[in-house]
RNA sequence: UGGGGAAUAGUGUAACGGCAGCACGACUGACUCUGGAUCAGUUAGUCGAGGUUCAAAUCCUCGUUCCCCAGCCA
């Protein structure tokens, strides 16, 4: 973890660290960096709160003392579940961070919150409210317009109190008053137009169950339960720069502890979607098979699809934290996954689309175990013997009948080397009635063993990748492109849809692989490069009789952009 | 025509009045038992107009463009 601490690059900090050492350096907060990640249990952790979680976590990590609590502000019943909460827990802790013991829920902090709201009542600065919905939009004029006091603006503070007794004790139904801070209805900034602090709500909490009926605002709890938690420095994303002077009106009327608020651009990604509701339109509309489906950029997708947190966390440290509102080339992610992934994975070799190739002066009962580098990154990761026999699948891609000057692989009267295995020359192939190659045959050189160039300084342009066909196991393979088929999926003509641009062929399946028999014991979750065509990982659906793999990234590929050229 | 933010190569991000740098991408080439990896190189930028200054991405003025805000969502 440490590679991607940006403390101990020599560069410089982001501003946000930067705000964090210059406290440190006033001694603002006696020494004490706390942080924390608010998420609400209302969906699934994408890759943008991953930039978060680097952020508030890492921050606290790289200063002595430093905390970060993972707290879930779970202040609507509606929408909140406890499913969502442990897969919260479950992704953090998988991204590679420790809350420790400071797990807390803004629910915890309902009978506080409740405590301040009372006390706002009595010194005149909140007030119950009986308009409707759309009687609050109406007063609450426009942009350009300022709002009109609410006609039960002026209350007695007894009656107030009264009123919002029996509001907590059920006795008005759901949206019938609501208590409201009493702030100025002429304010430029909207939000300190008389805003909401508690609205009533017969629904059951997945905390709290049935124990209440009116439920605070987010934005009558957030800053409160950052100040209950001496949080230093509460960062969030941009649109919550608007409500500082909220957050700063209830602390500041409730006297309490001050946290500073810090707001960073969240993060944008080419080709895909990032924001809840449109992840949750995906998920629900069965455009893709789950929260974890692999093409989605939520972390339990990207874990499925093979991602490793070291891989995220690099990421997420590469990009940077800014204020300007940007958006990721997605190429970038792809980069920092390869890096980590060409470093650690254990090289493999299996044949997606398979094709004979028999080597006819090859003995037909012998069977020769080729030694194999695990890991040519890694001396570490040692050998392997692969078996090596007469009858070998090959990619279809690795033959051509016909191939242009530039092709470095198979076809007529052409040599190439079996990776590990030997020199072979295509002699013959064979058709079926639909013209299609069905079978390749060829000669091998003895002299070649392991693959060796041979006394005779021959050398070969290409080298392609087989398994043997008596010793292969079955496979399938779910190959991803990206969801969607343009950089910005939202950017939709009037009354289109952000699905209409989804990717039809975002997953392609290729059921009938062959791979190496190393990788028959392989368990859901493990990682390896299949060699020259890409990083896979074995999905949880995979089982001993049929091993099912996820592309997690293609290798870069020369020969696939040359013939994109042409 | 309200308020709050933000603008630096194609993308992301540094430079805190003193040589505009890094990464990704793209493009060359070298090397290679993965057309992988690696290495070397090329490409390309301060939103605009004024001003202050010996010196401006940075400070000032006036513009332009983009983002956020009118939930009893967070």
């Amino acid at each position: 973890m440490s590679s991607d601490n940006p403390n101990n690059a020599s560069g410089p900090l982001d501003f946000v660290r930067q705000i964090v050492a210059d406290d440190l350096g006033t001694g603002k907060y006696q020494g004490r960096v706390h942080t924390r990640f608010p998420p609400e249990p209302n969906g699934y952790l994408h890759i943008g709160h991953a930039k978060s979680i680097c952020l508030n976590f890492g921050i606290a990590a790289e200063n002595a003392g430093g905390l970060c609590n993972l707290r879930f502000d779970d202040t609507n019943p509606c929408k909140e579940e406890v499913e969502y909460v442990e897969s919260i827990k479950q992704d953090v802790r998988w991204l590679g961070f420790d809350w420790a013991d400071r797990e807390y829920y803004a629910s915890d902090y309902f009978d506080q919150l409740h405590e301040w709201a009372v006390r706002l009542i009595r010194k005149g600065k909140a007030y119950v409210c009986d308009l409707s919905a759309d009687e609050i939009r109406e007063y609450r004029g426009t942009l350009t317009q300022p709002g009109r006091n609410s006609p039960y603006r002026d209350r007695s503070i007894e009656e107030n109190l009264d009123l919002f007794a029996r509001m907590r004790a059920g006795e008005f139904p759901d949206g019938a008053r609501t208590l409201r801070a009493k702030i100025d209805m002429a304010a430029a900034n909207v939000n300190l137009r008389d805003p909401v602090m508690y609205r009533i709500l017969h629904a059951t909490h997945h905390r709290t169950g049935d124990k209440w009926c009116i439920y605070p605002m987010y934005d009558f709890t957030h800053g409160q339960s950052d100040s209950i938690e001496r949080i230093t420095h509460s960062i969030c994303t941009l649109e919550f720069e608007n409500h500082r002077p909220l957050y700063d009106w209830y602390i500041d009327a409730l006297e309490i502890y001050h946290p500073r608020q810090i707001e960073f651009a969240r993060l944008n990604l080419t080709y895909t979607v990032m924001s809840k509701r449109r992840l949750l339109e995906l998920v629900q509309g069965g455009h893709v098979r789950g929260w974890d489906d692999p093409r989605m950029p939520t972390i339990s997708g990207l874990r499925r699809r093979g991602y490793s947190p070291e891989a995220i966390r690099g990421f997420c440290s590469v990009v940077g934290v800014a204020k300007f509102n940007s958006t990721v080339d997605i190429q970038l992610l792809e980069h920092c996954l390869r890096e980590e992934l060409n470093r650690t994975s254990p090289r493999v070799m299996a044949v997606l689309r398979p094709l004979k190739l028999v080597i006819d002066n090859y003995p037909a009962d012998l069977v020769e175990e080729m030694d194999a580098v695990n890991n040519p990154e890694d001396p570490s990761a040692g050998t392997r013997k692969i078996p090596f026999s007469r009858e070998l699948w090959i990619e279809q891609d690795d033959f051509m009948e016909d191939p242009p000057k530039k092709y470095f692989r198979l076809g007529p009267g052409r040599e190439v080397r079996l990776r590990y295995g030997y020199f072979v020359r295509c002699t013959d192939f064979v058709k079926d009635a639909a013209n299609r190659v069905v079978e390749v045959h060829a000669t091998y050189d003895p002299a070649t063993r392991g693959g060796e160039s041979p006394p005779d300084g021959r050398k070969v342009q290409g080298t392609i990748h087989w398994v043997s066909a008596a010793h292969a196991r079955p496979a399938e393979a779910r190959l991803y492109d990206h969801l969607f088929t343009v950089e910005d999926p939202g950017d939709v003509p009037e009354g289109g849809h952000f699905t209409d641009n989804l990717n039809p062929r975002s997953l392609e399946v290729v059921p009938r692989c062959w791979v190496e028999p190393s990788l028959a014991a392989a368990r859901a979750g493990s990682r390896c490069q299949f060699e020259r065509l890409g990083y896979f990982c074995v999905d949880p659906d995979s089982t001993p009789e049929r091993l099912v793999f996820n592309r997690t990234a293609t290798l870069k590929d020369t020969w696939a952009k040359i013939q994109k050229r042409t």
